[in-house]
RNA sequence: UGGGGCGUAGCCAAGUGGUAAGGCAACGGGUUUUGAUCCCGUGAUUCGCAGGUUCGAUCCCUGCCGCCCCAGCCA
């Protein structure tokens, strides 16, 4: 492999990578580590590819290590569900975080230990306002807020209320842990954070052993000194808790000092990628569930056929800054069909079929026509295509009365059937109705396998497959889950999404040879698209997702006019 | 009106004192047994705006404008 071929892979640069590379040329570093921090309540989605990828990618760039932690601080929301999909999904995207598995909740002991310590300190108290009470208090983005009368307890009561929140002696929402800070700061996280509430709900990992539970600021800065976390990056959102994050590592005997670093989340056109609204659509049955191929979640790419190396050239396409950035769709499916071009083997599939038959072609004859795999790839090979005289094509490939730029089947025309023969349109049959139910047509013998010995051209070439050795199929064609580019989820979903986000298509019709197809293997059905088995397929009855169609300016030729 | 972050082409994004990389999209043209792929070509007298410093500013200074985030006992 040349240079050129090699630095394609390669990320391009970011401000996060070389605050990494400082750190470590100027030895602030030894040994970079990063970690990948979901919250285990739903599913992984492009958005965190993004995190994944830069995470993952710095720590193999520069031979340190990233773990992959489970901030599972809330059992009130998390699943252990979403704890197996996302390490599955982690994985299926090509990264190993090896012995690097670590929750939160490991930490508990931990950080219940530091949380008194806190309190020793005088820093921390046991408050006894309401949540609506302390909203209150806390007063707004433009007025201060004021004291808790509860806010100066002694060290001994705290202690001793502290530990009755853990001993189960009170209900949820009675008492609160809270950092003794600055009640009048502009930044709000700073006036007086809660630490720790009361939640009786089993934990998945820790069962009833604890009722209370820290929140994510006192978690997740202590748990990234814990595994020794140097640089923490996070999305731009968090930024105003970084002085939170830094007050809990020098205020407490935390084993390292990491550091935050904030960069912006992605965003795609013509979806969602927010926690809430992407629980809503699988709730409201938007969709069929989190791995819906329409989904912008990883299970969802996955399904659909997506494969995760285009995944990740796109999120090294995308970059990683602190602007606030709105992706277009187009890109992410550029990345697909680039890899997809060279990695899936060309199958004919006919997907709305018309029939035609080959009148001067002999009935009851079948022969093999050699088509290649892959037109960019010899080592791909090529097999073998029935063809007999009743074929089927794609009803777009003809038109009665075609317009002048159209050029493929018409009445008198000819056309080349790829990898077959050339064929003349001498007549068309059609139903009571006028629908065009069946062309006859006739074929060039001489043009077995699409070349004319006399030199003569024809203006298209279309697919086609032998009907009687077609094996039928449903193609589910999908389009954007959202009409509009930024569609405004604050309303109802069901008004901003595309009503056609699915077509299902029942009586298709595939080369014999896609009896084999496999999910997980795209495949590109010639000038229609790259296509995947879906998971719903049994045997017998083959459904196909279309990943993404291949680029058609014969569309865009049309719709100008 | 508080705090934090950000403004370079339709969408991303380099560059950060020496005269605007690259990708996607779009639009032309060539090749083609996929109207695919591939190849070639076309964009910013200008970097949110206005002043200032400088021989010279996207880059430094001042002011202004605009957008995003924060008032969970969510993360």
């Amino acid at each position: 492999m040349s240079q050129d071929e090699n630095a394609g892979n390669e990320a391009p640069s970011n401000f996060i990578r070389d605050i990494v590379r400082d750190d470590l040329e100027s030895d602030r570093v030894g040994v970079l580590i990063t970690r990948f921090p979901p919250e285990p309540n739903g599913y992984l989605h492009i958005g965190h590819a993004k995190s994944i990828c830069l995470n993952f990618g710095l720590a193999k760039e520069f031979g340190g290590h990233c773990n992959l932690r489970f901030d599972d601080t809330n059992p009130a929301k998390e699943e252990q569900e979403f704890i197996d999909s996302i390490q599955q999904d982690v994985r299926w995207l090509g990264f190993d975080w090896g012995e690097h598995l670590y929750f939160a909740s490991d930490y508990f002991e931990q950080l219940y230990g530091w949380a008194e310590h806190l309190i020793g300190e005088g820093l921390a108290y046991v408050d006894d306002l309401s949540a609506e009470e302390m909203r209150e208090y806390r007063g707004t983005l433009t007025e201060p807020g004021k004291n808790s009368p509860h806010r100066d307890r002694s060290v001994e009561e705290n202690l001793e209320l502290f530990r009755k929140m853990r001993a189960g002696t009170f209900k949820e929402g009675e008492k609160v842990l809270r950092a003794k800070i600055d009640m009048t700061s502009g930044n709000i996280n700073l006036r007086d954070p809660a630490l720790y509430r009361i939640i009786h709900a089993p934990h998945p990992r820790t069962g009833d052993a604890w009722c209370i539970y820290p929140n994510y600021d006192f978690a997740h800065g202590q748990s990234d000194a814990i595994e020794g976390v140097t640089h923490s990056v996070c999305t731009l959102e968090f930024a105003d808790h970084r002085p939170l994050y830094d007050w809990f590592i020098e205020n407490l005997p935390v084993p390292a000092q990491p550091k935050q670093y904030e960069f912006s989340r992605l965003n795609l056109t013509h979806t969602v990628l927010s926690k809430r609204a992407l629980i809503q659509l699988v709730d409201e049955g938007h969709v069929s569930g989190w791995d819906d191929p329409r989904m912008p979640t990883i299970s969802g790419l996955r399904r659909r056929g997506y494969p995760a190396e285009a995944i990740r050239d796109f999120c090294a396409r995308v970059g990683v800054t602190k602007q606030d950035n709105v992706i277009e769709m187009a890109l992410l499916e550029f990345c697909v069909r680039e890899l997809l071009n060279t990695q899936a083997p060309r199958r004919m599939a006919v997907l709305n079929p018309l029939k035609v038959v080959i009148e001067n072609y002999p009935e009851g004859e079948t022969e093999e026509l050699q088509a290649i795999n892959n037109p960019g790839d010899e080592t791909a090979g090529s097999r073998a295509v029935p063809f007999s005289r009743e074929l089927y094509i794609e009803r777009d490939d003809f038109m009665e009365d075609p317009p002048k730029k159209f050029f493929r089947l018409a009445p008198g025309r000819e056309v080349r059937l790829r990898y077959a023969f050339f064929i003349t349109c001498t007549d068309v049959i059609k139903d009571d109705a006028g629908k065009v139910v069946e062309l006859r047509c006739t074929y060039d013998p001489e043009t077995r396998g699409g070349n004319a010995p006399d030199g003569r051209k024809v203006k298209a070439t279309i697919h086609w497959v032998s009907a009687e050795h077609a094996i039928s199929a449903e193609v589910r064609e999908y389009e954007p889950l959202f009409s509009e580019e930024e569609p405004d989820i604050k309303g109802s979903l069901a008004e901003v999404l595309n009503p056609d986000s699915l077509t299902v298509l029942t009586d298709c019709q595939l080369e014999p040879s896609l009896v084999d197809a496999k999910s997980g293997e795209p495949v590109q059905f010639e000038r229609l698209g790259y296509f995947c088995l879906d998971r719903d397929s049994s045997a017998g009855n083959h459904i196909f997702n279309r990943v993404v169609a291949l680029r058609d300016s014969w569309a865009k030729i049309k719709a100008k006019g």
